[in-house]
DNA sequence: CCGATGTCAGAGCCACTGATATTG
DNA sequence: CCAATATCAGTGTCTCTGACATCG
């Protein structure tokens, strides 16, 4: 319903946001992220995986295998958080955790053949999913965009303490 | 400590996050959004307010006195969570809450003169923000920034029903 | 009878904080 | 003795769903 039940004269409709909201750039990444957020998510549960999984996949193929103390670092993932993680991607057969013989308080993770082919899968997915998402943007705007966001990223990440997330 | 401890030979060092997640639009979106939100946290709990609290304020001052249904679409936040926000609002005095006599299912939301100024506070402390949130960046590249963004949302909003939130 | 409104109760997720046992 | 590692348990917040009584 309308508000022309009630006669209160005021300016815009029932679904309009402020033009002081709409313009704020903390809120308008805060969206524009909740947005491509909730596009990966829907996505990479296509393959039964979540951002995380990517994430640490991604890692272990860049930068080879790894302790998980290391990963924590690398993926911005807390090491509590990371436990459960590696346990659903060794549940899969996609990783697998095996006691480090030179540090016996380390395990050293390693991407299994499975586990390659399930991230050339999740390349793919998020290639496109990017196609969409950045879809109402030219090719230079979406290298101005990352350019911009990489700076504020980058800038800000010195005195920012704690592990930083998202994939 | 390094990893001279164990001689396993690998490319980067133990905080380098891989390349493809660095440069992975939807993880800089998360990432600089989540910085914006913990700044815009922290400046406005100065205050002792919210996100929401400040969405709700700028509404009515925007657009007048409205029902928490119609709030509730103009900010984006669910029906059910408006109702704590606007209790928190109205145990400060920042807002007055009556029924309306028009229909008598409906709160009439009314921001105080104690509100406005609340606003005017909270508006000054946003400004200040976001001159070191975007400080990597110049004024054109700001609005550059807001323009891209803008058209992201704008774009996604079609067909993302569920309210979006964010301040 | 249907739809809108305000409210409550709770699920599910995510970020984050210890605490602990083991090992270097 | 101190630091790091892997793990576990638990807190706080936020998004989101479902139900309910009231009222148009």
């Amino acid at each position: 319903m309308d508000d022309s039940a009630t006669d209160m004269p005021h300016t815009g409709d029932d679904q309009a946001t402020p033009a002081r909201l709409r313009t704020l750039p903390s809120r308008l990444l805060g969206m524009a992220a909740a947005h491509a957020e909730r596009l990966v998510s829907r996505k990479l549960a296509e393959e039964d995986a979540r951002r995380w999984h990517y994430a640490v996949l991604v890692t272990l193929r860049e930068s080879g295998p790894a302790s998980q103390a290391t990963l924590s670092r690398r993926t911005g993932i807390y090491r509590s958080d990371l436990v459960a993680v590696i346990n659903e991607l060794a549940d899969r057969g996609l990783i697998e955790r095996a006691p480090d013989p030179a540090d016996r308080r380390r395990n050293v993770i390693t991407v299994t053949p499975e586990g390659r082919s399930m991230l050339t899968r999740l390349d793919a997915l998020l290639d496109s999913l990017h196609e969409d998402l950045l879809a109402p943007l030219t090719g230079p705007e979406r290298e101005q965009l990352v350019d911009l966001l990489t700076r504020l990223v980058d800038h800000h990440s010195h005195q920012a303490p704690p592990g930083d997330r998202h994939a």
